[in-house]
DNA sequence: GTACGCATGTAAACGGTTACATGATTTG
DNA sequence: CAAATCATGTAACCGTTTACATGCGTAC
């Protein structure tokens, strides 16, 4: 076992659950939507899917319930947990990008079509500042049972959402300017 | 023909080739790696594989060489720009989302490790002051001859490194705190 | 003229997304 | 107790990535 390479969703997978202790996908989920969704979307359905692959990579032990929904738990095994302190302990050499479709849009943009890139700031703000008021609710109500690595991640959000604000909202008042800073 | 949803590549290579004329997978490339490759990245395969289903949709139209290397030029069909003007009139529904592993390790970095917390910080404080100066001389590079919806894309990028930077720079410094700003 | 890097392309495998499906809880 | 929503899971398709392959220019 074990012969693939771990992608990052393995590792996001292996450290959900050592955060969470015997856990179910579903439990995965809740963590991840609330705390770095926002970082590393996905749909529920690879909480079940890289599960399984770690299962058969031997990092992962699962164990069902003996009751009711007889639902499985996954817990990490010592060679899951070695596997994350290993990631943990190797230089990351890539740069994180940023994947957006407004960003796409705009670059893409008709130049002549003023109104068009207003609108699109306009609704790209939007988003922006319901997110950031999204994490400033889920700053405020984590303060105290969150690690302050986990609190500085969000921090980083509310910052690049803030940054965005204000970059849509100087498009929608100058779409022609170039926004230097 | 023109079933199937197209995806946000789909519209990028639109865009590209829009930009460029008829152009090769390879003009395509060196375009996308020289503008907005830091919002949307992706292995060259895809601008070979991308443009061949588009092809198939009937939104773009190739034609071959006569000479030499017998290449692949690629221009937009009527229906081609037709998708592009559609999709540019689209309010964009979804918010971007920041791919990043050094954030991903930093969620999960053990808080009692201090050291480690501090070298990925350097680490990830580095690849993001490379990347500003790169862009720094994009700008310089392209100032004229880009729009200034690109140059806007440009600005953001800049604006957003230069927080990654002063985030790591601060947790390299203090990788206890929780970065409040 | 040979070596190296740029340019061009293809194929297979794998991960991720979309869609479907359904049993359990809660709410009214 | 009916309806809605939460919780749990599976399967197929398709896009993306990885890997391989090789022709063409250019510099020395």
């Amino acid at each position: 076992m074990r012969e693939r390479t771990l992608t990052p969703t393995s590792y996001l997978v292996l450290g959900l659950v050592e955060q969470l202790g015997p856990c179910t996908s579903y439990d995965m989920k809740k963590l991840a939507r609330s705390s770095i969704g926002m970082f590393w979307s996905f749909p529920h359905s690879q909480l079940y899917a890289e599960p399984a692959r770690l299962l058969a990579d031997g990092l992962l032990a699962e164990e069902r319930e003996d009751g009711g929904r007889r639902r499985r738990l996954f817990r990490l095994t010592p060679d899951g947990a070695r596997a994350l302190a290993d990631w943990r302990a190797t230089p990351t050499e890539e740069i994180g990008e940023v994947r957006d479709e407004g960003l796409l849009k705009l670059f893409f943009s008709d130049t002549t079509d003023v109104e068009a890139i207003r609108t699109l700031a306009a609704n790209q703000g939007k988003w922006h500042r319901e997110r950031m008021n999204y994490l400033i609710e889920l700053r405020a109500a984590y303060r105290g049972n969150a690690t302050p690595a986990q609190l500085a991640v969000l921090e980083l959000g509310l910052r690049w959402d803030r940054a965005a604000v204000d970059f849509w909202n100087e498009l929608e008042v100058d779409p022609t300017s170039a926004n230097r800073s």
